[in-house]
DNA sequence: TCCATTATTCGAATATATTGGAATCATAGT
DNA sequence: ACTATGATTCCAATATATTCGAATAATGGA
């Protein structure tokens, strides 16, 4: 992952609604919630909740796709995770153990599982 | 970890300059760098990289120590981690291989290490 | 075609963040 | 006490982000 990807990834999080919206998003699973369910449970304005959601899909955070009326949007799990990966990389000169990272490698592990 | 402190930890992520600092750091090691060092390496002027430190400070990110008249900055591991966990709770429900974040849960691993 | 529904884009007001010059603080050595 | 070094704080200029009202776009049903 680049850095300018990580900043913008970072930024998009990096504020109330939208660390809501992605949370939200996240347990909802690939299948997603439709824009106005969002605006709805997190009780932000329609066209507030709008600006946010273009955010994260510029990070490449979400994705959308159409149905009816609707547009469901849904969380980006490689983006997650490469975002992920990138913060935990090069942790502790490879010793993961010394910062308590875990007994797993997240990084490589992501990284060889997506070929980011 | 409560939101607040995500919040926070992602927007002192989420700049160019200070991205740079914490990663330099992380790979430091808990020995730190003196901040005219960090300043020379990443060729930020020593009042801008200041502002940037006390950011990372106020997000918990990184702590600093004292050395004759040099401030030795560290990252803050755990603090790292615990954003880590907060970012891969509740992910895909459970069911951590379905979204691709490894073989390990990591949110749970690092909370149960570090009672956070 | 006309209307209701679902959602986005525009624009302008407001708030927040970033930067660097100049002044200041803290420490160590003489 | 004086000076040099390492670093921070203050301040004002500039740039970016956030918000919401109003206008617009896309779809489906009568």
């Amino acid at each position: 992952m680049e850095k300018n990807r990580a900043v913008a990834a970072l930024a998009a999080l990096a504020q109330d609604s939208r660390l809501d919206v992605f949370r939200l998003l996240v347990q909802a699973g690939t299948d997603g919630l439709p824009a106005g369910q969002i605006a709805e449970r997190l009780g932000v304005p329609g066209n507030t909740l709008s600006f946010h959601l273009n955010q994260l899909r510029h990070a490449g955070l979400v994705t959308f796709r159409r149905e009816g009326r609707s547009l469901i949007y849904a969380a980006e799990y490689p983006a997650m995770n490469a975002l992920l990966a990138y913060l935990t990389e090069n942790c502790c000169q490879g010793d993961a153990a010394a910062c308590g990272v875990g007994t797993c490698d997240n990084s490589s592990l992501v990284q060889d599982k997506l070929n980011i």
